[in-house]
DNA sequence: TGCATTGTT
């Protein structure tokens, strides 16, 4: 980097952020009102010196902390090291950190940032929320499934702990909606509503705060585009043949549009005069490993402008600096749930407003910047204001049996933001009895439901490991359920294609991905831990393996509190198993399908002669994912973990071979319903 | 036969 530069300063020193001149005023009303909305952009500081405002104030005063969520696992991180150096603290003291595998707190914490999902499992231990005089949950406008939940939690426990303060970070579009959310209150009886307005309290106020963003430019396409990946390269040599210096940030939907159009742009460099400056493309959205994903962060060559082609993770989890013109494309893969299938669809959508806005914003960190949306102003202008909220397009078995683990036995009564729609709440409902999580007055059962809520796993899963010990299976169905968490990450992307799939024969069983993936963690554990050159050999993601060891031992620590008896001396293969009963005559492999089986009965298919799936009841076709052993095996009844529909297609992937019969034997009423 | 956005416990 150039010495004679000078680099423009998003770290304000803390006098001079937007919010210090609201310091008195937003701690007044905090102290009056139970509930506070702040309104803040990026750069006003809420964040960082709130939390250090209420800790002046004197809110942790017997020993009562202040927490603040915040949706994703890097930003609680780093916004704790930010605030524990500006109090020049030493990490993990006075302020710290919690998020899953990493506790940075101790007995001196008074400020601590963590998930929000975090969050909501401490309230499984202490429903009150006992240790907090403030929370503060932050970046709530994205509406995560998690943040909606905890809201409602919030909402709840405050009726008993009135003393307790709420404080919401929201994008100016939805703070009203916030407020309302709080104050409308159907259970609070008429005496009450009379009394406080008698009193004069308010449950809630907002509190508006400027931000430190620069105006950005919005440009439309004049006619709707054709080919918005045509487009996207055209602007890109415009911006560069025409506007000054600055990194061009290109939304698109996916991996696939991303590679193509990085293409495209390759083959019209040599285009360029020699004189001109250069362009240098670069590649940007989850799938990448950390490595492959630095590249954006480092400043291009002299003469050179950086062109990042990214998903939505450039909307709100990765900021770039630099960046001076976005495009956005207008379009955004999101997931839905088909509550008559069970099945997640995978689509790309329009956009919402404040979707479009959080795109163009990034064209106005550091100077005045431009956005350029290929699609017409008439489009803009019918698209959704806001995102359809996650509550409202998932599957909410998981969500429901958590509120179910909380206390909140009907789930029609719960206060949700926005509530979710009825059959999503009635198939959550159906799958977890069927699970025999919840019994006939959809009441959570004892042991199963409690600890299936208490395992952080999806609910057929928290199923199978909860059914290992009778099939004599634990210490493998715990690797099972590691390695199946890491939801396809296990294999590492790469150029070329064919070595890949070459390394994962190594590790191949004939019965399927499960036995498979059972055999790569072994390896692992036994040859390549803590060695990346050993993952690397073998197409194999480090980090998630390395994951999956930490999954592992939290599973294990779990059940080792339920009182379940985690032996693990390792069978081996074809180990007949000393264990009691007629499971005792059968090889362990076996035992493993069949418990697959007891958890995934919902999720059963048979192989058409032509290779596809069908399921259960003949209607839908399913096919194998090409990640999947069963891409090109035969194969006749199999179960399977996921599922997704993209573009035209149903894919399943880590699928075992089961037989038919033990369908009816693990879940006789689910099958006899339905035959 | 040919592939999944982004988060989190």
């Amino acid at each position: 980097m150039d010495t004679d530069e000078f680099i423009p300063g998003l770290h304000q020193p803390a006098s001079l952020l937007p919010i210090a001149q609201h310091r008195a005023s937003l701690l007044y009303v905090i102290e009056t009102c139970p509930v506070t909305i702040i309104v803040g952009q990026t750069g006003s500081g809420k964040t960082t010196q709130l939390p250090q405002y209420l800790e002046q104030a004197g809110w942790c005063r017997d020993g009562k902390l202040i927490a603040i969520t915040q949706p994703r696992r890097v930003a609680a991180t780093t916004v704790a090291k930010r605030v524990a150096s500006e109090l020049q603290c030493p990490l993990g003291q006075e302020v710290g950190y919690s998020i899953r595998f990493e506790d940075v707190t101790s007995a001196a914490t008074k400020i601590k940032f963590l998930t929000d999902g975090l969050l909501l499992r401490e309230a499984l231990v202490d429903p009150l929320l006992s240790r907090y005089s403030v929370i503060m949950v932050d970046e709530a406008h994205e509406r995560s499934l998690s943040s909606d939940v905890l809201l409602g939690i919030l909402k709840k426990i405050q009726k008993k702990r009135p003393e307790l303060r709420i404080i919401i970070s929201s994008a100016t579009l939805q703070a009203d909606e916030f407020l309302h959310f709080f104050e409308n209150d159907n259970a609070i009886d008429e005496a009450e509503k009379a009394h406080n307005e008698e009193v004069n309290t308010q449950t809630g106020q907002i509190v508006k705060i400027e931000g430190r963003a620069f105006p950005v430019d919005i440009h439309y396409t004049t006619n709707p585009c054709e080919n918005y990946l045509e487009r996207a390269v055209q602007t890109i040599f415009d911006i560069h043949s025409s506007e000054p210096e600055g990194d061009v940030l290109l939304f698109l939907t996916g991996r696939e549009e991303i590679e193509t159009v990085i293409e495209m742009i390759a083959d019209r460099i040599p285009s360029l005069a020699n004189t001109a400056d250069r362009i240098l493309p670069l590649p940007l959205y989850a799938g990448l490993t950390t490595e492959q994903q630095m590249y954006v962060f480092e400043s291009a060559p002299g003469h050179t402008r950086k062109i990042i082609c990214a998903t939505n993770i450039a909307e709100a989890s990765v900021t770039i600096d630099g960046i001076v013109y976005v495009i956005d494309c207008g379009f955004v893969k999101l997931k839905a749930y088909n509550p008559s299938t069970g099945i997640d669809t995978l689509t790309a959508t329009p956009v919402s407003k404040a979707s479009a806005t959080q795109r163009a914003g990034r064209a106005g960190r550091t100077k005045p910047g431009k956005c350029y949306r290929l699609y017409t102003e008439a489009s803009y202008s019918r698209l959704a204001e806001t995102t359809v909220p996650e509550i409202q397009r998932s599957n909410l078995a998981p969500t429901i049996l958590q509120l179910k683990a909380l206390g909140i036995d009907n789930i029609a009564r719960f206060a949700f933001l926005t509530p979710p729609p009825a059959e999503l709440v009635t198939r959550a409902l159906e799958l977890l009895y069927s699970l025999g999580a919840l019994d006939e007055y959809a009441k959570l059962t004892k042991p199963l439901g409690i600890r299936m809520a208490e395992l952080a796993l999806e609910p057929m899963l928290a199923k199978c490991l909860l059914s290992a010990t009778s099939f004599g299976c634990l210490s493998e169905m715990l690797t099972i359920a590691a390695m199946t968490s890491l939801q396809g990450n296990v294999w590492f992307t790469h150029d070329s294609k064919k070595k890949e799939e070459n390394a994962r024969w190594k590790f191949a069983v004939d019965q399927g991905d499960h036995l498979t993936l059972l055999n790569v963690y072994q390896a692992f554990i036994t040859k390549g831990k803590k060695d990346a050159h050993w993952c690397r050999d073998h197409f194999l993601n480090f980090k998630s393996m390395t994951r999956a060891v930490s999954i592992r031992n939290q599973l294990r620590r779990y059940l080792e509190r339920f009182g379940i008896d985690v032996s693990e001396s390792l069978n081996t293969n074809n180990d007949v198993l000393r264990v009691g009963g007629e499971q005792a005559t059968r090889p362990v492999e076996e035992n493993i399908r069949r418990c697959l089986t007891s958890g995934y009965f919902a999720h059963a298919a048979r192989m058409a002669p032509d290779g596809t799936f069908r399921t259960v009841d003949g209607k839908t076709t399913l096919h194998a994912h090409p990640s999947s052993l069963m891409f090109n095996r035969k194969a006749d009844w199999v179960v399977f973990t996921e599922v997704m529909e993209t573009g035209d297609k149903i894919y399943i992937r880590d699928v075992s071979k089961i037989e038919k019969s033990w369908l009816v034997e693990y879940a006789p009423e689910y099958y006899r319903v339905r035959s």
